[in-house]
DNA sequence: GAGTTAAGATTACACCTGTAATCAAAAACG
DNA sequence: CGTTTTTGATTACAGGTGTAATCTTAACTC
C-alpha cells in the first residue's frame, strides 16, 4: 500500500478537493489551512508523485496533477491499520472511548443507528 | 502529548501487559510477536524513558520499568487525533467504512448498540 | 530576440525511526 | 580476587519527514 506522511496527506486532501489541479491550485487551497511555503508544498507534491499517489500530465510549462488513489479507499485502509494496531481490529472499543469522553454527537448516534440497521438488514437475509 | 512511534507503541504494549517489569521481561514478551533483537528493544525502552512515557527504578544492576501513561488514555488520544485528521472529528464515517467493507462482527454490533443505549440514557436525562 | 519569470528538479539539513553494535561498569561465577 | 557475563549507555547508520533554498530551463514580456 501507498504510505503517506501527515503532511503528504494534507496535500492529498487539497488535491481531492478538486482535480485535476495545477500546483498553484493546490498551493492556494492549502494556504487556507496552513502556513506552508510554496516550495514546501511543491516538495510534497513531488514526493507524492514519486510514491505514485499522484500522477501528472504536462501542460505547457505546468503540470496538472491527479490523485491515483481515492480518499475513501485510502482512509479506509488507514483506518483498518490503525484499528488493527490499537484495538486488535475491532472498531467498537474506539467508539466506546469516544462515548466515555462524551465525544459522540446526536448526528454520530443517528448515523451509527443507521449503520447498524443496514448491517442487520443485510445479515438478516 | 507524548508521541510514540509504532515500534515504541509495541514496546509499550508489552509493558502494559504487566508492570513494573524488567527489561528482560519486556524482551521476553516481545519475542512472542516480533523478531526484534534484544538490543533493539533496549534502545526503544531508552527512547521511551527519554520521552517520559516510561519511568524506572534501579534495582541492583537492573532497572524496573513502569509506564507513566495508561493504555486507555493513550489510545483515546491517538484515536482522537486520527479521527480529527481523517474524518473531521466524527467517528461515524470510520464505522461506516468498516460496515461497507463488511468488517463489523456481531460482537461489534452488539457493543455499538450498547454504547448507543448508554448514550441515550445519559442524554435522555 | 534578450531579459525576466516562474515551474519543476535538485539539493539541503536537522530530527525521527528502525534496527542494531560497541562500550563501560557492575555483578555473578569460580 | 580475577574473569566472564549482563545491563544499561553510547554510538551508528540508512531511510523517512518537515521545511525550505537553490538551480535549470522553458515560457512570457517588451
Amino acid at each position: 500500500m501507498i504510505e503517506l506522511s501527515k503532511a503528504e496527506f494534507a496535500v492529498m486532501e487539497a488535491l481531492w478537493q478538486g482535480y485535476p489541479a495545477k500546483a498553484s491550485d493546490i498551493v492556494k487551497r492549502l494556504s487556507d489551512d496552513t502556513q506552508w511555503h510554496e516550495k514546501t508544498i511543491k516538495t510534497l507534491v513531488s514526493r507524492l508523485v514519486k510514491k505514485q499517489a499522484v500522477s501528472f500530465e504536462k501542460q505547457g510549462r505546468e503540470y496538472i496533477y491527479t490523485p491515483t488513489i481515492g480518499r475513501e479507499a485510502y482512509t479506509l485502509k488507514e483506518s483498518q491499520n490503525f484499528i488493527a494496531r490499537l484495538f486488535r481490529g475491532r472498531v467498537a472499543p474506539l467508539v466506546s472511548g469516544f462515548a466515555k469522553t462524551e465525544q459522540l454527537s446526536q448526528q454520530d448516534i443517528d448515523e451509527l443507528k443507521q449503520i447498524i440497521e443496514q448491517w442487520e438488514q443485510k445479515q438478516g437475509k
